[in-house]
DNA sequence: CTGAAAGCGCTAACAA
DNA sequence: TTGTTAGCGCTTTCAG
């Protein structure tokens, strides 16, 4: 029998699993490896003649550079992580794509990590990664400021969709997205409107509801501060109830999740959306446009968003130094669909 | 001004930034590196003593491993590849999530790369990917089995997904919710259905049509199959003038995408789901249920999928050699919501 | 049970 | 322009 590598990944390579290096190039090009390597990654530091020679000979090889072997000397690994919360959390699919977009059009490779839920795995998670990585994205961290800054410290790390003191964040700007949504309830007539909050501990959560509020205290509207919910479907059915107890005639969720979930609830017990009572949700999430009435929303450009934070963190703020904090802040927008119309009565 | 790297990550690393090696922990120890390696990947192999001591010192210098570094001699990085088509297809979600579960649970690490749509990316990046994995996940790969066997003659590699001869596979097995829905319908009344199939190249979209069209023989349903569209919303919509000219009372979509778009534009047209027309989906995605009528369909075991080929690749087949090909087949079911009902008529 | 030494594949001074 | 020579941090025989 074989080996006994009990723990080793199955399905064990066929026979022609033969690992080129440096070496074979350099012994089938007639040079000495370090010139194959000069000529790999320096072009033009190197005879035009021999650079040809070796590329052929790297070619027929089918060789491909080690990159732990290179990381090792170098110090970089062309490889970039992002830690998101919950990867089955619709919005960080467009936060990655354009992480991802932006990450590989400078010829870095993304690596994912997710925390699940506890915070402790998020930072462990993040730490482990931190190792083999030039870089680090925390998109919306559960982890301690200081946790971060500790990572900061080692490493570039750009954090999203949240503010930590001395390390460069990237957090959309809701003001315009919230300016026009309440002008838009504002318009259809409505004055008392609800805002069903998400998790207090979410840094998130505490922005929106803070200038939510202060918004509709500038346009005169009444609102009215219900119990804050789990930030996902199931959470928004749980608020149904208080909603329709709350004598409002519209009601902004935490985000589409919520919006989504109160929807439903809705439906279900004959409350018309949006005859009876306009929704809002924040974000625009995959899906978003799935419901009936599809859902209106303050777009969030998550996308953009991840673009952002990537380029950021590779473009070089500065060139060298790091000027730390200070956000870029794209701007929202609301998306209006279905699910908002004329306050009833 | 400081050095100038220009293509370098920026933000800096603060000050603090020192790598702790297994020499300082060594050295802290009052040991030999080669001794600190035994004690942290060998427990049992050292004096306890000193090895307490050791994880002492290690514990107190904050020491990680560089998983470059052991690489290199090893040749094993504990780190898995997952290569998807597209990252912000729902369809993945589940299947990351269960194979993130089962790395993590191995303790490997999980890496993502997107091909987003070119097959020549796609095996692009899953051979850069093989450099620095232990193996490669591929799931509804697009390139060709010549380059996945190719791949897989390196490192192990499963597939999602796809059969592909002697490479070992895992696919759903969609006999038993094919025959679990058609016999829904056909106790519902309905005699007549049509199927809106995928695109031509997939494999899965010919499967489907295919047990779909046999299974409906079987039980003595006209089946029409109408044009292939793209496996999207928008394909969905193109699709629902044809479906309403085609005289039938229910309707297969290729996916769950392609049902919600042929729900929303049969609903703008006034045509009542489920009442003048029944429709199904495959998959049960992220946002099946956002729609109302909630959708009925065809669950595939998603995150099962994930989580089976990361255990087959993780878990040793045999314990050395590939037994290839042969596929686990996780089960499909119905998942009956609102969009099906009784036959009109 | 632990130390010494070689080497994984690549890069980066330093010579030539 | 190219070859020589050290390592990067870790594992792993081989001695002791």
């Amino acid at each position: 029998m074989p080996e006994e590598h009990s723990t080793a990944p199955a399905a064990a390579p066929a026979a022609g699993a033969e690992k080129v290096t440096i070496y074979d190039v350099a012994r089938l090009a007639g040079v000495n490896p370090s010139t194959v390597s000069r000529a790999l990654n320096q072009p033009g530091r190197v005879n035009a003649a021999t650079e040809k020679r070796i590329r052929a000979a790297a070619e027929s090889l089918d060789y491909r550079v080690n990159p732990m072997a290179r990381a090792l000397p170098t110090g970089r690994t062309s490889i970039v992580g992002l830690v998101v919360s919950d990867i089955t959390n619709p919005v960080f699919f467009d936060i990655v794509r354009g992480a991802e977009t932006a990450a590989s059009r400078q010829g870095y490779t993304l690596v994912l990590t997710e925390s699940e839920e506890s915070d402790q795995r998020e930072y462990e998670r993040a730490a482990q990664l931190l190792r083999m990585v030039d870089g680090l994205l925390l998109a919306t961290p559960r982890m301690s400021d200081e946790q971060i800054r500790s990572l900061a410290a080692q490493k570039p790390v750009v954090v999203v969709n949240r503010l930590v003191e001395g390390v460069r964040s990237i957090v959309p700007d809701i003001q315009a997205g919230i300016a026009e949504a309440v002008r838009h309830l504002s318009g259809l007539g409505h004055r008392r409107i609800a805002y069903v909050p998400g998790p207090p501990l979410s840094w998130t959560a505490g922005r929106r509801g803070e200038l939510l509020a202060q918004r509709c205290d500038w346009a005169q509207l009444e609102l009215v501060r219900l119990d804050p919910v789990a930030p996902t479907v199931a959470g928004g059915r749980a608020a149904a109830a208080a909603v329709r107890d709350a004598g409002v005639t519209a009601v902004f969720a935490y985000n589409d999740l919520v919006a989504i979930g109160l929807m439903q609830e809705l439906v279900e017990a004959r409350v018309g959306v949006p005859r009876d009572l306009s929704v809002i949700g924040f974000d625009d999430i995959f899906g978003a446009d799935f419901t009936t009435p599809a859902l209106t929303t303050i777009k969030s450009p998550l996308r953009e968003e991840g673009d952002l934070a990537m380029s950021a963190l590779l473009g070089g703020i500065g060139s060298g130094d790091a000027p730390a904090s200070s956000a870029f802040d794209p701007a929202t927008a609301l998306v209006v669909r279905g699910s908002t119309g004329p306050a009833r009565d």
